[in-house]
RNA sequence: GCCGGGUUGGUGGAAUGGCAUACACGGAUGUCUCAAACACAUCUGCCCGAGAGGGCUUGCGGGUUCGAAUCCCGCACCCGGCACCA
């Protein structure tokens, strides 16, 4: 390569360098592939069965998350995981276990569309091109993967089931009773016996098609409705809450979200809220994530309460409001729908009633033209500007008054943009005096309060004077009775409690649970996605294609994008790239009943489709008749001691996943349980969050990033071409000129060291940044390693048969004992730091011992995996290392002959003593006293307490 | 605003109630070399001191304890998530 390096082969022939590494590397890759060395066998026969005492073991099924394939290559962070996963997966395999793990490809994708879109390039190509270049990049890693196994979403033998999987959804509800999903014809067998009755109390006999499916679209676990969805003009496609950020605009590209009331398919992920909330208890995943799931689901504990209001034409209806306040009902002193609420016209009256306060009308001449146009005001607001203004207040009073049912007073009804239609009933009562956002609305429109907590801060009980409401759940009731109750005196908690009954019983209330989560929107107009499996026929009515024709396949098209707009322009609705082309879109099919012409679904699923199950088909890649063969879920994700749920033993990613793909994930999963597909109830029983590799960015003057490599320091400053230039740290990325592939690491130093130094940069769950001065230490460790086995200039193994000195052993045996643990609890940094002493330790030794080195080897084998088997194999072994014993301590052997006491006095080390582990308290103590150091630093003083910790520490308080 | 996580040498980090700074990078000096690189060896938290030695040190302030980076309370700053969720 260059000349240094053939100097430095002239001088030692044999050492360990990049070329060397590159050659062993390839080897053993090689050797691995041929010899099929990492194919998990399942259980039974079966193409992918193997021998039985390997399926006997016990099984470790160990994921990544998905990758993209992009086009833009891999830098080195993307790879962390991935070789954290492997050297776990290593380590299992040499500790007795079947181990499963191999690497497939989320391949639908926004980025092969968009580049599609520009160079008329079908996205499979490019998709499949990408794919090919990253399974190369990933090779040269020497990564463990069941290769047989892998797969991609965009392959139609995997999509298939994707599409079938929709199927199952869509012919299920969910059974409250039950708490689980069940077939739609048993649902259909109900309403036809007459067991349950139809909405409308006809026969189902006497419904017309559509309208029954209307009816069981009211129940599907996919149903498509005509809902409030997130239009994104930009990008020309919907898309769902989880992919729209809190200001309002799309994940991706950043554009403004609108709400848009189109037809779309949804999916019933709200059904499963409580089932999604409670079972994250079974699993053991970091708390922070649990917790953002938990927020995310929102469970909140409350009531419903009916409030009377006059409706204009046929006499009284009720608002229906969903509150966790209940307590607060005596102090509820006006209302507010969301503006688009279904009851708004029905209960506006002509005119505005007498006295009107003036703030309340909104200046308009009356209710019916001061409610059209606040909506029309509020539905032109973008998301964006929603949040933006979300401090003031704004609505307007419809006109009408409702009835508080428990102090009998009428309250005044508004609506108003801060109650949202899609949570709860989109409906409020307004608490004033305890809601803060109430009494900032109160406070606006000069709405009066009632305070019916005892504040408890000091504050009197004259709400004028209050800055802000008072919210506490310590606090008391009071001012809170009537002739029917009275909840004076009570806590907040029991006062829930009383008024929740008393509603009951007057049957105008009920406590009940509500979930912030919303149902999944689940339709994209996009090209590059699973078609559904879904058509149309002419009058509307949505039919499920049979098993058999499955998968429905992609059609060809002429143009890949969907029709964009406007980024701002609000007004525009989607039109998809499948609706173009009208040969696919109009077909004749016989469904069961002759031929008919029958219009296909022109949306994709969304790109999280094909990543809600690949962990099942991992198991089961192959199979042409089922999803997975049950045996083979059973045994690989099945539930056991320890994990209840069964699911993955570990799944490694990226935090970012924390919501999106780990909550539809589990959703799919549990239906799948619940239609009895699978044995599992949660796909993966352990979570484990890698941290980012960051990276230093180099901006300029102006701000633009300057290529990092080219930067140099100097005296703690950084110059780019002779120009001072920034730092800050970021991300790695092309954009940032800062990316380093994993390539060159490979080629300037080899890959195991790559994957030695990735682990060593520390705690595998913390981001931290990249350092390519740094990576050198493993290289040298891995050349230590090395020469502590092989002769550098004559290439001779110069290991030698002598009995290891005792404190060589007791290294060793300390070294596999702490490797050992930390390897099985993922702390590879400090594994290595632990090798690295051993390693340095062996260096200073005249002769190697064999057995150390043999021990040395098989410890950083999951780590540097193909220096260890060039090792292994020199030091005369035949067979691979992979499924050889990992070393295992010996007790004996892990403590030292002697360790050392410190000796304090009022806690400052004052002295050092070598002595015996097992050395007795009293002794020990005897032994400090008499120290000389230590009856100088007490200098006569008297002695108050002596605490002995044997054999590590003695203590002495002076009197 | 609410919730979660974090703050240890020049740098990445180790130590989760008992010797703070393991391991590595960087830096200094030396060996090898015509020279450089590689490799190897020694030193390297900060301050005072010629030295022996002494003092200080885990974001800041308090507390618990014989003993605190570690546990508790308060504060500052950084990162992440959520955000009119009734």
């Amino acid at each position: 390569m260059s000349e240094t390096t053939s100097a430095a082969e002239a001088t030692a022939p044999h050492r360990y360098t990049a070329q060397l590494a590159a050659r062993i590397e390839a080897g053993w890759q090689d050797r691995w592939e041929r010899e099929g060395t990492f194919e998990a066998p399942n259980p039974g026969g079966g193409e992918l069965g193997g021998p039985e005492d390997v399926t006997s073991r016990p099984k470790k099924f160990i994921m990544d998350m998905f990758p993209y394939p992009s086009g833009a290559g891999l830098h080195v962070g993307h790879p962390l995981g991935y070789i954290a996963t492997d050297v776990f997966g290593r380590f299992q395999r040499m500790t007795g276990h079947n181990v499963l793990h191999t690497l497939g490809f989320d391949a639908f994708g926004l980025p092969a569309e968009q580049y599609a879109v520009q160079t008329g390039t079908h996205p499979r190509i490019t998709t499949e091109a990408n794919i090919t270049t990253m399974r190369a990049q990933l090779r040269r890693l020497g990564l463990a993967h069941d290769k047989r196994r892998s797969i991609a979403t965009i392959d139609p033998e995997y999509y298939k089931w994707t599409q079938w999987i929709f199927l199952q959804i869509f012919n299920s509800w969910y059974d409250p009773e039950a708490r689980g999903a069940r077939p739609i014809a048993e649902l259909v067998e109900q309403f036809a016996s007459g067991a349950r009755p139809t909405p409308d109390g006809r026969p189902w006999d006497a419904l017309t098609a559509p309208e029954r499916a209307d009816v069981l679209g009211e129940y599907r676990l996919a149903y498509a409705s005509e809902s409030p969805v997130n239009w994104c003009p930009g990008l020309g496609t919907v898309l769902a809450n989880e992919e729209v950020t809190a200001d309002g605009r799309s994940e991706r590209g950043n554009f403004p979200v609108f709400k848009s009331k189109l037809r779309q398919w949804m999916m019933r992920i709200t059904a499963y809220a409580d089932r999604l909330l409670d079972d994250l208890d079974a699993l053991d995943w970091p708390e922070a994530i649990k917790l953002q799931q938990r927020n995310w689901i929102g469970r909140s504990e409350g009531a419903r309460i009916d409030f009377p209001v006059h409706v204009t034409g046929d006499g009284d209806a009720a608002i229906t409001v969903f509150t966790t306040r209940q307590d607060t009902l005596f102090g509820a002193t006006y209302m507010v729908l969301a503006p688009e609420h279904d009851l708004v016209d029905g209960i506006v009256p002509d005119a505005w009633p007498e006295a009107t306060h003036p703030v309340w009308t909104g200046g308009h001449a009356t209710p019916a033209e001061a409610v059209a146009a606040y909506r029309k005001q509020a539905a032109a607001k973008s998301d964006v500007e929603r949040q933006a203004e979300a401090k003031e207040k704004t609505g307007v009073f419809t006109g009408a008054f409702a009835v508080n049912p428990v102090s009998g007073e009428l309250v005044p009804v508004f609506i108003a943009d801060y109650v949202l239609m899609g949570y709860g009933t989109g409906a409020i009562m307004a608490v004033p005096a305890h809601d803060s956002r109430d009494f900032a609305f109160a406070r606006a429109f000069e709405l009066p309060m009632r305070c019916v907590v005892e504040p408890s801060d000091g504050r009197g009980q004259d709400t004028a004077e209050w800055p802000d409401a008072f919210d506490s759940y310590e606090a008391r009731i009071v001012d809170s009775a009537s002739d029917a109750i009275s909840l004076d005196g009570l806590t907040v908690p029991e006062a829930k409690v009383a008024m929740t009954a008393w509603l009951g019983e007057r049957g105008i209330g009920e406590g009940t649970v509500n979930y912030r989560l919303r149902d999944w929107l689940f339709s994209r107009q996009r090209y590059w996605g699973e078609p559904f499996p879904v058509v149309y026929d002419e009058e509307g009515v949505a039919h499920a294609l049979p098993e058999s024709m499955l998968p429905v396949q992609l059609p060809e098209v002429e143009d890949y994008s969907p029709r964009t707009f406007d980024p701002d322009d609000a007004d525009t609705s989607p039109e998809t790239p499948l609706s173009r082309n009208e040969d696919w879109v109009d077909v004749t099919l016989d469904l069961g009943d002759g031929p008919k012409r029958y219009r296909r679904e022109t949306n994709t699923m969304p790109n999280w489709a094909g990543s809600c199950w690949y962990e099942l088909r991992y198991l089961d890649p192959r199979n042409t008749e089922e999803l997975v063969d049950p045996a083979v879920e059973a045994y690989w994700m099945g539930p056991r001691e320890g994990q209840p749920a069964g699911g993955v033993d570990l799944y490694i990613g990226g935090a970012e996943h924390a919501v999106l793909h780990l909550l539809y994930a589990r959703f799919w999963h549990k239906v799948l349980h619940d239609l009895g597909h699978v044995s599992s109830y949660e796909p993966f029983h352990k979570l484990y969050n890698q941290g980012m590799i960051q990276a230093y960015v180099y901006r300029d003057a102006r701000g633009f990033p300057v290529p990092a490599a080219e930067v140099v320091e100097r005296d703690g400053e950084y110059y780019f071409e002779g120009e001072r230039v920034r730092r800050e740290l970021g991300k790695m990325g092309k954009s940032l000129k800062n990316a380093v592939t994993p390539d060159e690491i490979c080629a300037e130093y080899g890959a195991d060291t790559l994957r030695l130094y990735e682990m060593a940069m520390g705690p595998l769950d913390v981001s931290r940044p990249w350092d390519t001065r740094a990576v050198v230490g493993s290289y040298r460790f891995l050349q230590r390693l090395w020469r502590n086995v092989v002769d550098e200039e004559t290439g001779e193994v110069t290991v030698v048969d002598d009995e290891p000195a005792e404190e060589t052993l007791r290294a060793l045996h300390k070294a596999i004992d702490g490797i050992r643990t930390d390897m099985a609890n993922l702390r590879f940094n400090t594994a290595i730091a632990k090798a690295t002493e051993l390693n340095n330790h062996v260096t200073k030794l005249e002769r190697v011992p064999r057995q150390v080195a043999e021990a040395m080897v098989l410890l950083v084998a999951p780590l540097a995996p193909h220096v260890a088997e060039e090792l292994w194999s020199r030091l005369g072994h035949t067979g691979s290392l992979t499924y050889a014993d990992y070393p295992v301590a010996d007790p004996a052997l892990v403590q030292d002959e002697t360790v050392t006491c410190v000796v304090q006095v009022k806690g400052k080390v004052k002295a050092r003593l070598e002595v015996p582990p097992g050395i007795a308290d009293a002794e020990l103590e005897a032994l400090a006293l008499a120290d000389e150091a230590v009856v100088a630093a007490l200098g006569g003083a008297g002695i108050r307490k002596v605490i002995v910790r044997a054999p590590k520490l003695v203590n002495i308080v002076p009197a």
